[in-house]
DNA sequence: GATATCATGTAAGGGGTTACATGATTGT
DNA sequence: ACAATCATGTAACCCCTTACATGATATC
């Protein structure tokens, strides 16, 4: 799902501007779909351009203006196109885990505190699941729970099976070199 | 962890050549890192250049010459110590979530099969982890066990919730747009 | 006094994919 | 016949992030 996409998704809640648009993707939405500034303005000014969201310019003291936008008609009727359409498959990418796969050349300490750190980011990860948020309904509930779900196998996982990866090896690095 | 990172890991297992090296991300693997040829080639020359693998050409009949890449020590002192360092959060890209947040603007239908192409890709995918691959070994087992978990609880949710969130809405879609 | 929040936007740069170029062999 | 496998590499392009530019107000 492209930026623009996403924009007039959220856009379909209700109105709202870049700023509180990017504001949505710092809560539990990050886990799965991000986008910063960059992306979400230009995306914005070629929804309006492309006639799918209206813009009311909003003045304000000593800020620069906000720029509401509101999804017309045809916005949303190609957001539900879109959303039709087949998704893509997932993405991820883990460092964490391709780090695992040669964890063979790490020593046990380094890896403990590989897994002890990434436990402690899934359990902040599923209480901001577990958080109100601003879009509820039941798509975003829905998701939450899987987020919970998943992330809470994750967890799971790395705390009954850490103590088959760590303690592998226990030679030094000029030992591994050779 | 960048591509040139990864090929050192790949080929602090045993030698390889560039075709090969994408093989592995077509197995188990590719679920949480990925490259394509356009990335992989040019790492192998650049590490080449520094001097962190070494190149041997093998000529061969009808085909282009087959170029083995081996890790020098160098390489692996570099490996060692690039994968000490602390890795970069996970990154996950869902079109599909992002679809269900948005979902009370699709028809149930269309809800219901997306859910059932993604459980088939889940299922697919844990298939995958279960498979004898090239790379064994203590750090390799793990990540296809932490695979198969997380899979397996992600495809868990979507059964026992899937119902949840097909038919909360029965508008058609010139309903939706008003 | 420093950091966070509110609020928008641009430009450069980075990291990657896709498509192209080449071409025999083997399996369906 | 057609697709897949083997095998390498380049170049254009795309999307996005990072950093910059601006600046008041509120909180710690």
């Amino acid at each position: 799902m492209d930026i623009k996409t996403f924009c007039l998704g959220i856009l379909s809640f209700g109105d709202a501007t870049g700023y509180e648009i990017k504001k949505q993707l710092e809560g539990p939405f990050r886990h799965f779909y991000d986008a910063s500034f960059g992306s979400i303005y230009p995306a914005l000014g070629k929804l309006t351009d492309a006639g799918l969201v209206e813009r009311t310019e909003l003045a304000q003291d000593k800020r620069p203006d906000k720029k509401v936008y509101s999804i017309t008609p045809a916005g949303k009727m190609l957001l539900m196109d879109a959303l039709e359409k087949p998704v893509a498959e997932d993405k991820v990418r883990s460092d964490f885990l391709a780090t695992i796969v040669f964890s063979e050349l790490l020593t046990p300490s380094t890896i403990d505190q590989m897994i002890a750190v990434r436990i402690a980011g899934l359990e902040k990860a599923i209480a901001e699941f577990d958080c109100e948020q601003d879009i509820a309904g039941p798509g975003a509930h829905f998701v939450c729970g899987f987020g919970k779900a998943v992330y809470g196998a994750a967890r799971e996982y790395l705390e009954n099976h850490r103590h088959e990866i760590v303690g592998h090896s226990l030679l030094t690095k000029s030992e591994k070199v050779q």
